[in-house]
DNA sequence: TCTGTCAGTGCACAGTCGTGCACTGAACTC
DNA sequence: GAGTTCAGTGCACGACTGTGCACTGACAGA
């Protein structure tokens, strides 16, 4: 499983950087059962491998490190959208879809601490997705204006088309998440519900008046 | 503001009542603020105005006052959609959304309570919650079934198209409790936003093909 | 009127929490 | 090699937590 067996970083810097990067581990994973408000410091640290009161070396609060976790878990969306971007792209439901929970999969804690953070999370916590999620949605919109039939539309009505598109997308992450068998039925089932809302949503946006009269 | 000004039960039993009442009260607007799991049953029985250990003659538990606070929230759901379903309804997405945002905002707490515990809140309460919306989809898509241009769809379409307006919907909803103005111009975007949604959606079942060949 | 029920009280306990403070010792600078 | 920095330690503290137990006294049924 893992790559190099024990780097051990030699400079005291590096040594500082794991210990974050362990925090904010543990944090993630701590948080898989319950909400990020629910565990405590200490129990962080414990989990760790260090004292408690080291733990202010690294954040000043449980919250801050809460909105580092958050901003650290969006780079693996953005990640996500900067590759479908690259490559020239299925723009095929089915191929995207596959390819989300493919994504979803391999990420799954970082999906779930998003989900269960982004409207119950600590207000910063919580404002710091949203912002993340909204920027997300922008980008879609460029995509989209791109697009060959979309390109007369109404900025304002792209905007709307994304934010569909994105709701839609982050209720199908949801349900993937709360399917027990990651190979299942429910799985397919969910996939292919999702998929027919994609090309119901295409079919309505191919149906759009582009601007009113 | 208050109806009677103290109706001051007699019985026993109305009184035990009202207790239980003033708890699942209590805690609901304790988690305006914070995360359901993030208050305490003291905190609860002290704002209750009753003694720590007096909170077991109604739960056994706070998890268990939290799985009764969604039956109890999610019942205002499901007469919203009831009551919907008894008048001719207007079919129109501009007026369905006047309604929607004049009931989010009779209900603030309790609308806020489910989007923080749907995924955020211990596993037990967002199972009620989850199932319950369920539950609000299917019957939306039975109300789906009897509308005169979809009378032909699959079963299977009719609960995928509901269950998008209903993400769709909740999606507005949750943006209208992020609004800080009630009244402003940022609630007249979000629901301007979800009109066009649903248009799109509405025209999206319009080329829907009812049944595959 | 007598008697049982039970919602709410008061006290106690052990456990966990966040955090202040003085410290150690290895990694760094000069 | 001497001196500085600072990630991590160890102890202590007061506050708060959930919950067990014996209790009180108003209501309810006889």
């Amino acid at each position: 499983m893992s790559v190099a067996p024990a780097p051990e970083p030699t400079t005291r810097a590096a040594r500082k950087e794991r210990t974050r990067q362990t925090l904010l581990d543990t944090a993630l994973e701590l948080s898989g059962d319950r909400s990020f408000a629910g565990i405590s410091l200490r129990e962080v640290t414990r989990q760790a491998g260090i004292v408690p009161t080291a733990f202010y070396r690294h954040f000043g609060s449980m919250e801050e490190l809460g909105v580092a976790l958050a901003a650290d878990t969006m780079r693996v969306l953005r990640g996500l959208l900067r590759d479908a971007r690259r490559n020239p792209g299925p723009a095929n439901a089915r191929d995207s879809l596959a390819v989300l929970v493919r994504e979803v999969r391999a990420h799954e804690r970082a999906f779930r601490f998003l989900a269960r953070e982004r409207y119950g999370g600590q207000p910063t916590v919580a404002h710091a997705i949203t912002t993340e999620l909204r920027l997300l949605t922008s980008e879609l919109a460029v995509d989209l204006a791109r697009t060959p039939g979309l390109s007369d539309w109404d900025v304002d009505d792209l905007e709307m088309a994304a934010d569909l598109l994105v709701t839609a997308v982050l209720e199908v992450v949801l349900e993937l998440l709360a399917v027990d068998r990651p190979g299942g039925a429910a799985e397919a089932e969910v996939v292919a519900r999702g998929e027919k809302q994609m090309r119901l949503i295409m079919l309505g946006m191919a149906a759009w008046k582009p601007r009113r009269a």
